[in-house]
DNA sequence: CATAATAGGGAATGATTGTTCCCGAATAAA
DNA sequence: TTTATTCGGGAACAATCATTCCCTATTATG
């Protein structure tokens, strides 16, 4: 079943929710119309545990390159190079289930709004402790305010896969070596 | 019928093109069936000038705001200040069709892919010339790469109008502050 | 004044959508 | 072995979609 999700995330991520039909769905996840409606209520079901699966699976691979880092700054270089290499080329492409979600039903679905709200600010309060962590070992000046940068780091991720949606191409390096300004 | 326009234009905002009928165009646009297919080819025509219309009207308020600095680095915190009032609250969630187009299309419709890269690089370079002002009237240290930065301010604008569509409150303040480090 | 041309409105159409229903095979229970 | 039960598959269904067609005013033309 996580094996046919897994598939479901992919064919979401790629052509957004309205864009994909059962009839995609069905090709996507090897299974026939019956037996997607077998096990889930509606095609609005469907995306809902792609999303929840994608998030878990994304928020894994973050943390993962957070962990990479010996100090608070360094963590969030490796978050930042994370999103970096994510949002580029094809798998940048295929695009995120978060600014899909956000951009294509956060404003008429409230159930997707709310989730997609949620993992924003998941996100959000995580890279702030980062941030945190970096004040307290050393690494990040006390002057910084933790819960606006870490928001405009949000913003600069999120900005990261609308940009490799639309094929900009981008270098990581160069572009989180000027983003590590925010923490001077 | 640039009234019309202007009507279709909020509806693609509002739903994206997908969840956008046609019967949600003729009530906007105040238009019967046969006379938007009188005056476009079919759906995509129609959000294809609602799209230009849209940056043209959008480029306009961005050059006025910039227009308000007196020098390069304070024409660009007034474009970034811009970008959260228009990101934010009512307004905000009713979204922009370029960040709508690349999430939603740009994968799988080439024509709305060229565009939406187009008006993105052309955003880019826009900055990239203030930046380049900025360098030339002192307000702005030389050792600052416009390019490198002005993608990045690419990536704020834009993930500022996701959150926006994610009802994340901005205070425009506040996050431009902390941006206006990556001049340093 | 009569007539051609145009523009807008809306019903009809065919394709596609999401969803339901029912069938057949495989497994478990008796 | 026979009988329930479960599970996946796909045809059938109603609704909705984008699009076309035709009709009716209104304006321009002769």
């Amino acid at each position: 079943m996580d094996t046919a999700l897994d598939r479901a995330v992919r064919v979401f991520r790629e052509r957004g929710y309205h864009a994909t039909s059962i009839g995609d769905l069905t090709a996507a996840m090897r299974l026939a119309t019956g037996s997607i409606y077998k096990a889930f209520r509606d095609k609005h079901a469907v995306f809902l545990a792609a999303f929840e699966r994608y998030t878990v699976l994304r928020q894994e691979q973050t943390r993962n390159a957070a962990s990479r880092g010996a100090n608070g700054r360094e963590r969030i270089r490796h978050v930042l190079l994370s999103y970096v290499e994510h949002s580029q080329g094809s798998e940048g492409r295929r695009g995120c289930l978060v600014v899909g979600g956000a951009v294509e039903l956060s404003a008429l679905d409230p159930v997707v709004g709310a989730r997609v709200n949620a993992q924003l600010k998941s996100n959000e309060s995580f890279i702030a402790g980062l941030i945190r962590e970096g004040q307290a070992d050393g690494s990040i000046p006390r002057h910084v305010d933790a819960d606006d940068t870490a928001r405009l780091m949000i913003c600069i991720t999120q900005g990261l896969r609308v940009l490799g949606k639309a094929r900009l191409p981008l270098d990581g390096e160069r572009l989180v070596g000027v983003a590590m300004k925010l923490l001077a």
